[in-house]
DNA sequence: CGCGGGCTTTACAAAACCTTTAAGATTGCT
DNA sequence: AGCAATCTTAAAGGTTTTGTAAAGCCCGCG
């Protein structure tokens, strides 16, 4: 899978970043200090790179620099500071997105992750780009459903919602698992914005049995494979 | 299920906590200053802790780092809101998590069940998927049971049952082996629910002696395995 | 700034389910 | 066979879970 590289001085956090990044999959290397940190930058060719401004021996926004003319490799910046300008300078230097300190480990893996799709996406499809049933067709790239070869208009959230559960075609998703893919580990709000926009789908799909309730503990999609 | 330890000395927030933790089935303990946080959680050995920083007695960023010292429990760590050196300190020192008071009790909880989930992730992979007899099969993802090929529609304790029998194929379960697998500990009704539910499997499954009275004792499933 | 679409919450009714109860049926024992 | 203990089963009552409509919120867009 992916290699993330994550430079900073403080040990805690890259400890905390690597302890969340690699139950994900991820092959995580780690550097603590500029010079170290560039030369595993080329060492080991990471896919993505997570680097705090402020480092001994060398400062984050230098060691962009330099990696940047010989790596297009993705950075996430870590800074400190709230003012708008570092954020601006370093996005300048050639940054890819960046977060503030304090951050939330899970904000962090989030926007790894997602720029890690976003990096798959053109590539290699992470995840299968289309799911094709005997009625119902979903082609993940488009965005677009089709049931019966009739095409569907949904929303993200329905969309990305029938997508879980066609994925795991014939098993039973809970509630919570079904948040934890579509709305991403970032929501605390009530369980049952589930039923309501599964509701929708149902409405839209015209509810032939596709998706069955299993009462008390979520919900299976049931269209069988091509 | 999992032990949980919370500290703080705002009685009021520690009740509030504990009223949202309990009923999910978690265990849980608190204390409402340092040094007796630092004994309670060497004497619980929690899962999992809550801990204010601001506390009598002893900060807890210095209850803390004296804790990890020898423990690698998880810790959420409660700040006075927008205490921006508080959130980096805390996490330097080692914290996993932060939230920032006034919180959301319901976020708290839904980061209390996604640290475990994940914390739980890597070890116990549960018990077989699916299980497979002569003429009885089971699926646990799918939560679908068919008999020589037919579906059958069970309900959540019907299906759950079912599964504690045929797990132990063979073996005669009480009804209070089945109370606890089944309901789980938390059960303090009529025994005779289980008999009742075991009718209904009967019923649904065409009882041709899959399920066996041992009378005075209990239930066993006897189909053959695969 | 107002509009509109989509997301979230809330509320209520309907459906499914669980538990209890109690009357019959069965079993095992003497 | 007769009796007591145990099990089965049907039905009623109460509880929980789900479906869905409706209202509010937020955000991007004109």
């Amino acid at each position: 899978m992916a290699k993330i590289l994550i430079i900073d001085d403080e040990p805690s956090i890259v400890n905390l970043v690597s302890a969340y990044l690699k139950p994900e999959g991820y092959e995580v290397y780690t550097a603590t200090d500029g010079p170290a940190g560039l030369k595993a930058a080329k060492t080991y060719k990471p896919d993505l790179l997570v680097l705090d401004i402020m480092l001994p021996g060398m400062d984050g926004l230098e060691l962009l620099s330099r990696l940047r003319r010989e790596s297009e490799v993705y950075v996430i910046l870590l800074t400190a500071r709230t003012e708008e300008t570092d954020k601006i300078v370093g996005l300048s230097v050639g940054a890819d997105d960046y977060v503030t300190k304090p951050f939330s480990p899970r904000e962090l893996v989030a926007r790894i992750k997602a720029a890690l799709r976003r990096l798959n996406a053109g590539s290699s499809p992470g995840g299968a780009e289309i799911l094709s049933f005997k009625r119902v067709r979903l082609d993940a790239g488009a965005r677009m459903v089709t049931v019966d070869d009739h095409p569907i208009d949904l929303t993200a959230i329905e969309f990305d919602l029938l997508k879980a559960l066609a994925e795991n075609r014939g098993r039973v998703l809970t509630r919570e698992q079904l948040l934890d893919k579509v709305w991403g580990g970032t929501y605390f709000g009530e369980m049952r914005v589930v039923d309501v926009h599964l509701g929708h789908v149902r409405q839209k799909l015209g509810h032939e049995s596709l998706i069955t309730t299993v009462r008390g503990v979520g919900y299976r999609f049931e269209d069988e494979p091509l």
